[in-house]
Parts: C-alpha cells; structure tokens; sequence
DNA sequence: GGGCCCGCAGGG
DNA sequence: CCCTGCGGGCCC
C-alpha cells in the first residue's frame, strides 16, 4: 500500500509502501529514516485525527493513496515527556541537569539575576528557576514530607486537603503539559494529598517553589472540557491580572508572552519569558526573550516576541491568610492565544474553508451554519447538496466528508472505537497469526469511483480511450471500465452483461483478438475463502451466465442461442489480462488493457476438459476504434500517448526503492528486477474537430474555461479530457454539470442542483455566493451541454 | 513457481 | 444481509 506523508508547509513529501497494519510506532521509523524528523517528534495526522501509537494505520482508515501530514515538534532537549523521573533516576543521570537552561542562562546575564534589577520582586520570585541553583537543591535527600498536612485536615475518603496557598474555586494559571507546558487560564477544582500513584515531576521540587507543599491542585481548564489535571504546586499560581507596558519592560524582567515556538510569527501560547533584549527604533519594536518551554522549563533562546503590547506580570504565589489580598483579585479578561484558525488568522473578512463555511469559505449567516459533529467544520445549511431548509431533528449531524465515517468518530486524544468492518477482519479476529495481508495490491480498496456513467451502463465510458492500460484490476474499476475488483464478469442477471476480462482464468478460453471464445463463471468450490478453483460441477445459466446471454441480440434459451444479428446485441466492454497470455497471443504484455466493444455472437453449454458443462460464449469485435494489436491501432496508442502503463499513484517509487534497498542488501547479485518504464512518446497534440470546435466556440459565456482547456489539448487528447471533466464540475454534486446552468457570474452547476438551492431559498450562486436575486431565471446553457454530451457520450443518462 | 487465502466490490 | 469471484502478495 502507498501513502505519502506531507509536512505541514508542504515543501516535503514522500511515498511510503506499509502495510495497513503497520504500528503507528512503526510507521515513526520509516518516517524518520525517510524525512529525518525524530520519532519522539513527530505529530501525524490524518482526516483531523493524531496518529497514537499502540494503533495501527488500519485503525485510522489510511487507504492507498492518503495523505498523512507531519508536524515536526521544535527539538527541545528537554522536551521530553515522560515526567515520570524519579529523583533516584535523576541522580544517576547528571545529564538531566545539565541540560537544564539555568546555567546557560545564568551565565548569560552574567549571575545572579534578579536581585540586582527588579523592583518588582514578586514577578522574579515566582520563577525560582532563575535563581542560582544550589547544588544540592535538588538533592534527591528532599524529602517530598507531609510537614503540610498536619492538623487541619484528617483524612476524609476523598483525600481531599487544604493548602497553605490556595483553596476550590480559585482562579489560577497552569501549566498544560499537552501543549508545551505553556500557562493556560484554570481553575481549581479540587486540592488533594498526593498519592503513591501520582505522578513525582521532576520540577517537584524546584528552587523558588515552595517545598513544603506536596499536594495535587485539580485544575480545570477554562478553553478545555478535559477532566480536570492533577498539578504539582509549582505547575499552579495565580491568574496574571496585569499587563506591562512595552515602555515599562526591561532587559531581565521575567513576564508572561504570547509565543509561537513552531510558527513564531504567529499567535501561539502563553510562556514564561526573560526579556534578553529590548529595542525601539521609530516604529519598529524589538523584544528578544529567552522563553521557558514544558514543565521543565526548557529555555529556548532568542525569541522574538511578536505581541509585545501583551505582556503579563507573572504573579507569585502567596499564603493565603495574607488578609485582605484576594478580595482585591477581579477575573480578568480571556487571553487571546493561538488564533482558532490559522489559515485566515481569524479575519472576519477572508473566506476561509477552515473556520468558515467549509464549502463556500464564507463566515457569513453564522446561524444557519451547522458544526460536523466529526471534524468540527461548520457548513451553510444552504450550501449542502441537496441544502437543508432546517436544522436537522438529531442530535449529531456529519458533514458530506465525514458521514461515511460515523463508526470512526473520535475526538482528538480519545481512543478509537472498534468498528464493526474491523471486527469482521479475520485476520484481527486470527490474532497477529497468519500472513499481513495490509500491503500491497491485493486487499487495497479502491479510492475513486468512476462517477461519469453509472455502474450498469454500456457500451464505452466517455474519455477512456481504447487501448489504455492499467497496471492492476483495482484501477480498471476506479476507472469505471470494469467495476468488479476480482470477479471476470460485471452485469446483472435480468439486464446484463456489461463488461468482461479476459485472464486466461479458464482453461477453455480461446482467443483471435477480432473473436474469442469465453467461459462463464461458477461450478467451482470455493469453500475455504477462496476466490478460484478447480471446476467440480455443472455450470448453470443463471447469474452471471445468464447476463452475457442476455447480451446476444437473441431470445434467451437455456440451451444456446446464436444472434439473429450479431450487431444488434448489447455491447460488452472487454479488458485483456497480461495474465491471458496463457492461451492468447493478443493479451498485453503487461497489467489489463481495455480493447473495446464486443457482442455476443452465440452461446451454448459444452462439455469442458474438466468433464464438467460450462457455459461458452463467442464474442466479436464491434467497435470502430481500431484494435489495439493491429497497425493503425498501435499508431493510435501511441499518438494519443497511451503506449505506456499505468501505475497506481506512488506505486513506481516504492518499487524503485524495493528495488534499490534489494540492490543494496545483496551486493553480489548484480541484477535486480528493472524498474518499470515510463511512457515512451509524447502524446500528439489534440485538435477538436469541426463540431466540437463549434460547440466550444458557442459557448461564449464559458470562453475563459474553454480556453484554459484547449492549452491542455497540447498535452494531448487525455491530458484535454482530463482537464475538462476537472474544469466543469459542479460544486454542490461534484461531477461533471449536466443539464448545466452558466450563472451570471460565470460559475457551472447542475439544473438539478441549483433547482434545489432555489427550493431552499437560497437565491445565490453556490460557488461564488453571488446572490442571484428570486427571480433569476435559470437557464440550461445548451451549448454548454452539447458539448459535454460530444465529449463524454452519454454521460447524461446516468443522472 | 505454485499454493494459499485475504479484503473488497457488487449483485441478489 | 449473504453469496460470489479470470486478484494478487506472501510464503514455501
């Protein structure tokens, strides 16, 4: 399976070949070895949810072809996590602090800091880290002592407590170590002793903290629905209240700034911050900070700070029985943090897909727009397809993008629910025994559906040439050329049969590229999950059978039949196999190419070399395309530039790199399997014809669209087709327009659709939300159709 | 090279 | 829902 891994500015992207069930720990080594981010520092998301490790690609629905985006965290040497150091451990590890930032600091504004430039010694106090660190002040000899506990509060069952500092209800600050252990508005909640189970942090016992306290203060955080968290003291104090002037900051004041650490000209969270240097020239202002990241308080050197109009006195944690003090406290107002949407940095006035409607982009009419339940989106009612008229009755409400999904909500962090299409895998139900079936082609699921004709349409698919070829099966379908991913057969017992491959699946086949015999399906056992067999009964004509029977321009008869008019039968699309090659010298060399129309000449039951009746059927070539084998056919391949294989996306990279990594672990072997070719010509440049060129010319009020279209025309026939059916889609259905309405304002969408809008009064256009008045008369724009119907026969049948 | 046997798609 | 199936990778 190939899915790529895209970094969040997009400037790097690379393929990776897993299995579905590669561990998401797993997946972190490729990712590192392909693109250098450490694993530990890695952030992988995928359709809004984070890749946690201990789940498996599968659990998050990656198909072939996704696309998982990677945030790389900023490499802090002290970020690590885990905040479970023991101090046993932290003693025999020097290194810890070492790599703590106090000497580095220290050193910088050469020694002890704070008492020498603050009048304000409440702001420096609060940061002990500053402060020189005795050497045994983080002795593991500490004793983490109940000194606190004594007397005020016995034991109740709830091991509530009471603290020295500060009491339930109390507004604070606190770190969130979640979210690089930047403060964030909080309030108490609870205060308990703490447990044996409790986490022991590492900074427990900091310098400039009060050591006696060694209870767990329950926050809640104010932006946040999470249980609430239980912090140490020195991870608590109380809510900022006041700015300090840009005017008033010096070089050496500790405040509390708005940083961005992976985006630094952007809105991020809220840290500790020690103003290193300090400059004003004219208009511009300079604030250089070293900022304190995690509850570590890693120091991450030569900040600079983009909202300097917002620093915060850090306020220091007091005794509470200093009367008179918390009466004074007002709840300040709610810090701004990282804006809610980085794309549009929450500007009212920009459309923006993310935070606005995620179809039209606009943030207008904010009552009519709904939330996706899954991935938080809002959406105009209006702009759905077909648009809601009310809100919906139910409590949960999906989005078009995310409804197929409804087993697989999870909110971000929440474990996934086990959906039911995994429970039924077997090979979860087998345990990790038996083979990975997760990588590779063939267990892969399609990604697209062919959308342009329906599934039981005949005859060819507009803007599939004859003689295309695909690599696998699984593409022939996307491709809406034959839609079964394994089965040779595609029809329906009481219509019929619309398409077959031929693989050379069945020893009877015969074939002389103008004609061939073909066998039907069935009589065979395939108990045992398999999905071929010996022959081991009589075929019968029903199913399948009877589909291709039903084809020949004949009344249908259970002993055979031959086509009055073999012409006049129901076309049959016919793909060759590579695989045919067995019994046919007309199959391509390799993957499945399509090779046009064919009809049922006769049909009738044999004898076959198993002994068992099987059911054969003579089909000839009825198309005027001509065959892919013969002289003019290989000239046309070629000059429609199709003399090459196609490969599913990223699928010649992994091979080239299997390849490679084959090459490099066997040195001696000097020949490895030679990756395959690329196209060999360029395809000719298209010219419409006459009636088509009319069409196009008459369609004045899409000129600009067409125009853009015939520029691809020089890329050749497919690269125009491709381009068309790309530039004429309808927003609200997203597929090619038919019956197509050209909106004053130049946008395509389908009479069907835009009728709906109109009925849901919504009077404006669904691209662009122009608004198109009550009374806009709508129109089919006739040119517009004809053309589509010239380029892609049919297409409207399926609507 | 040949057997095994999986998920997936689609008809009924 | 159940049944079928002219793929295709893995493993011997």
């Amino acid at each position: 399976m190939y899915i790529k891994v895209r970094t969040m500015d997009g400037k790097q992207t690379s393929t990776f070949n897993v299995s579905k069930l590669t561990t998401v720990e797993e997946f972190r080594k490729s990712v590192h070895e392909k693109m250098g981010a450490e694993p530990e520092l890695q952030r992988l998301f995928f359709r809004g949810k984070q890749l946690e490790d201990g789940y498996k690609l599968f659990d998050y629905s990656i198909e072939v072809n996704s696309v998982i985006q990677l945030m790389v965290r900023p490499n802090l040497a002290c970020q690590a996590e885990a905040p479970k150091q023991s101090p046993a451990k932290e003693t025999e590890k020097p290194k810890s602090q070492e790599a703590r930032p106090s000497s580095k600091v220290e050193s910088e504004s050469g020694g002890s800091s704070d008492k020498e430039n603050h009048e304000n010694d409440e702001v420096s106090l609060a940061l002990g880290f500053f402060e020189a660190v005795p050497e045994n002040g983080r002795s593991s000899e500490s004793s983490l002592g109940n000194s606190e506990l004594d007397g005020e509060d016995d034991d109740n069952d709830q091991g509530a407590a009471v603290s020295r500092y500060f009491k339930v209800g109390d507004l604070v600050d606190a770190r969130d170590t979640h979210t690089q252990g930047a403060w964030f508005e909080a309030e108490i909640v609870k205060i308990t002793k703490m447990l044996p189970s409790d986490v022991l942090w590492e900074g427990e016992i900091a310098p400039g903290i009060p050591r006696d306290d060694s209870l767990r203060y329950h926050v809640q955080y104010q932006e946040y629905e999470d249980d609430p968290a239980p912090l140490p003291l020195f991870m608590v104090r109380p809510r900022a209240r006041s700015t300090v002037p840009f005017a008033e900051v010096k070089v050496g004041d500790v405040v509390m700034a708005n940083y961005n650490l992976d985006d630094p000209k952007e809105r991020g969270f809220w840290f500790d911050a020690k103003i290193t240097k300090k400059q004003e020239r004219g208009r511009g202002r300079d604030l250089v900070a070293t900022v304190l990241v995690s509850a570590q308080e890693t120091a991450v050197a030569d900040c600079h700070l983009r909202f300097v109009d917002e620093l915060m006195k850090i306020e220091r944690v007091k005794e509470r029985d200093r009367a008179g003090e918390e009466d004074e406290f007002v709840a300040p107002v709610q810090r701004a943090t990282a804006p809610n949407c980085s794309t549009c940095r929450d500007n009212p006035r920009r459309k923006c897909k993310d935070c606005g409607c995620n179809i039209c982009g606009g943030k207008d009419r904010p009552e009519s727009q709904l939330m996706c339940d899954e991935c938080d989106k809002p959406f105009h009612m209006s702009c759905l397809s077909p648009p809601l008229t009310a809100v919906p009755e139910e409590d949960e409400w999906y989005c078009p993008f995310c409804k197929n999904n409804e087993n697989e909500v999870v909110m971000a962090g929440e474990k996934l629910k086990e959906s039911k299409k995994r429970a039924k895998l077997v090979s979860v139900q087998k345990g990790e025994s038996g083979r990975d079936w997760g990588k590779g082609m063939a267990c892969a699921g399609r990604t697209t559906v062919c959308t342009i004709v329906p599934s039981h349409h005949y005859g060819p698919v507009p803007g599939v040439e004859v003689g295309t070829t695909w690599k696998f099966r699984l593409q022939v379908s996307e491709a809406g050329i034959h839609r079964p991913h394994v089965a040779g057969i595609s029809g329906r017992e009481n219509d019929g049969a619309y398409s077959i491959v031929l693989a050379g699946g069945y020893e009877d086949d015969k074939d002389d590229g103008e004609e061939f015999i073909y066998t039907g399906s069935g009589g065979r056992d395939l108990s045992g999950n398999k999905r071929t067999a010996e022959q081991s009964c009589d075929q019968t004509l029903t199913r399948m059978n009877k589909a291709i029977a039903l084809n020949c321009n004949a009344k249908l008869d259970l002993n055979g039949a031959v086509a009055k008019d073999w012409q006049g039968g129901k076309p049959i699309r016919v793909v060759r196999s590579a695989k045919g090659a067995k019994h046919s010298e007309y199959a391509p060399k390799e993957g499945n190419r399509y090779d046009g129309i064919y009809k049922v000449v006769k049909y009738w039951p044999e004898k076959g070399q198993s002994g068992f009746v099987v059911w054969r059927y003579l089909l000839r070539r009825d198309d005027p395309t001509p065959a892919p084998w013969t002289g003019p056919g290989k000239k046309r391949i070629e000059e429609l530039g199709l003399d090459h294989v196609i490969y599913p996306p990223g699928y010649l990279e992994a091979m080239q790199e299997a390849s490679e990594k084959k090459r490099r672990s066997d040195l001696s072997s000097e020949e490895g399997s030679p990756a395959p070719k690329k196209r060999k010509s360029c395809p000719a440049a298209y010219k419409p014809d006459e009636g088509l060129n009319k069409l196009i010319k008459a369609d004045k009020a899409n000129s600009k669209l067409w125009q853009e279209s015939l520029i691809a025309a020089k890329q050749g026939k497919i690269a125009f087709i491709n381009k068309v059916q790309d530039t004429f889609v309808c927003i609200c259905c997203q597929e090619l327009v038919c019956s197509p309405v050209t909106t004053s304002c130049a946008h395509n969408i389908c009479l069907p659709c835009i009728q709906r809008s109109f009925k849901a009064e919504v009077y404006s256009c669904p691209a662009c939300r122009t608004n198109l008045g009550k009374d806009y008369k709508i129109k089919v724009n006739a040119n517009l159709f004809d053309a589509l119907k010239c380029l892609f026969p049919g297409y409207e049948n399926g609507r």
